[in-house]
DNA sequence: GTGCTAAGTTAGCCTGTGCTAAGTTATCCT
DNA sequence: AGGATAACTTAGCACAGGCTAACTTAGCAC
């Protein structure tokens, strides 16, 4: 054994992209209203062709519907890995911003890491986002 | 502006691969004393061409030093970039055992989280490790 | 020293994620 | 309506990082 954990974090780059994009649009529509790829290319600061290509991915492998000129809408399943993405990608920000780090960093640092947090790790964030630090330190007053 | 963040986290995409062989370079240098592809393939599990592959990158980057057959070296860029990952990886590792997340969860979590920790960050937690947890909380008690 | 096996390389393929350049469609202005 | 412009798509390219298959080299056993 000692290191398939190397899969995982290969996994995790290949749904990365999609949990980004459809966060992304999630967003937008909220705040827009609708979703076009142009908003995305702002987003995203990426080519219309690169914004193309990912939204074609994303209904290839069911995470939103489109037709030609038309905006972008999410199906159920990319809401819920939308609604998923947000809250691991809020928990991370607050967790760091709780921690001391700056806003700024922590929306860029949120921003890569929330991707390879887990089950457990993101309670432990909860956890003390709810109840505060853990207890057992010896208080260095 | 609002989000060239996402450029920093492509950017880290180039090198995180990077980082992770130099890391495992490294690491099995110091067990073993020296470093062959063989040791790599089992190490990320992966096929001897892609380790080749990798490496040939590393070499062109200068990372490391091979010749055919021969056992891979780092060069001193190598070893530089080896040491600032394993210390960020260490100090996410423990970061997220002193959080209350099993050794397991940690070990997986950091290999993916440790690319995307940036300075300030890794000093918070590096803070944590060393001094404790933060004392502003409202002590639920 | 010959020959097997393990280790390493090379060629050729695939997918993802980016790009540019060129073409298409939609929209708005007059 | 007609034309400029903005939005979008498509084609074709490049590189990273994976793979298999076929080949070469090294090292050990006998």
């Amino acid at each position: 054994m000692a290191s398939h954990n190397h899969e995982r974090t290969r996994r995790d780059h290949a749904t990365e992209l999609a949990e980004d994009y459809v966060e992304a649009i999630d967003d937008i529509i909220s705040q827009a209203g609708i979703c076009r790829a142009v908003d995305l290319v702002e987003h995203f600061q990426v080519t219309h062709a690169t914004v193309s290509n990912a939204v074609g991915r994303l209904v290839r492998d069911g995470f939103a519907r489109s037709q030609a000129y038309q905006p972008i809408e999410l199906t159920a399943k990319g809401k819920r890995l939308a609604s998923k993405a947000r809250y691991r990608h809020e928990t991370v920000k607050s967790f760091l911003c709780m921690l001391g780090v700056s806003e700024e960093a922590a929306r860029i640092d949120s921003e890569g890491i929330e991707h390879h947090v887990g089950k457990e790790t993101l309670e432990a964030m909860q956890r003390v986002l709810t109840e505060g630090w853990p207890a057992e330190s010896e208080e260095v007053d």
